[in-house]
DNA sequence: TTGATCGCGTACAAGATTAGTACTATATAG
DNA sequence: CTATATAGTACTAATCTTGTACGCGATCAA
């Protein structure tokens, strides 16, 4: 299915509510309860979210969370990595001394590497803000190939 | 991290050892011990590819699978839907009608939808004997957008 | 200074998905 | 007819993901 797990999803939805207004600040709480998210499993994206640097926490009572300026440059890949770790379709794509049991007898090797890096390449061409737009997504020419 | 299941792993080195030489048919355990996947993990996905027209099946005695062509013009989005089914970075990506329970709320709607086509697009141009060679992967003017 | 609010960190439990196995049926060659 | 090999189905086991719980630390306001 080649997908992105719901953590990944919820993320996104929760950095576009915190970017209606980026001046504000919500708490966990708040957010869930805009978004209908569990409240527990968004306090846990926020966290993270924040610990990746993707948004700003201010603790304390009527503390919460920020927006960090528009997204407009933050790509799509950049919250994947935050959210699940290293972008990577294989193991031998991003680790070549993972213990793979049929390392020896393997004819990719370093194939899956470069597919890798095509996907990445392509992902981080959307920026978050584009879409939470639902805006234009990519140049003509790229999207043109099919 | 946007893997591909271990089985479309397994399922591409399978058909690389079958294209070694297209000519002959390999019984599933002949193919199990030359790649060292466990055998009815092998036997599975070969019945898998096989209903999917990636192999050709001979049954009965001196049976075995074979090859279909050069996997010239088959693109890697073949092998992940024939493996995995289609290709949805989310759930909302490709149907629009599935149940999710902030539905209401969900500021995405379609968006994914243009991204998981540009992923679609993407994989598409890698043809499956291009990974098998480790050749060249995808037009310059695509692979320079980094 | 003290209590209430709210984020931080860690660890744990439940659920869902994926990987792997077993068994029976069917087709073909000799 | 018999041996060989795939097809199909159902089941079990392992892993990953999701969601929850709880105690700690920081900040604000009275």
């Amino acid at each position: 299915m080649l997908k992105l797990s719901k953590l990944t999803d919820y993320a996104i939805i929760l950095l576009s509510a915190l970017s209606k207004d980026s001046t504000q600040s919500y708490s966990a709480s708040a957010l869930a309860a805009k978004t209908h998210i569990p409240e527990p499993t968004t306090a846990k994206i926020l966290k993270m979210l924040s610990s990746g640097g993707l948004v700003l926490s201010i603790r304390g009572a009527h503390g919460g969370y920020k927006a960090i300026g528009s997204y407009e440059d933050t790509p799509l890949t950049r919250i994947i990595e935050v959210m699940e770790g290293d972008i990577a379709l294989t193991d031998c794509a991003i680790n070549a001394n993972h213990n793979c049991s049929i390392k020896e007898s393997c004819p990719l090797e370093g194939a899956w590497s470069d597919v890798n890096k095509l996907l990445y390449e392509t992902l981080s061409g959307v920026s978050l803000a584009s879409l939470l737009n639902k805006a234009q997504i990519r140049p003509t020419e790229i999207r043109d190939v099919i």
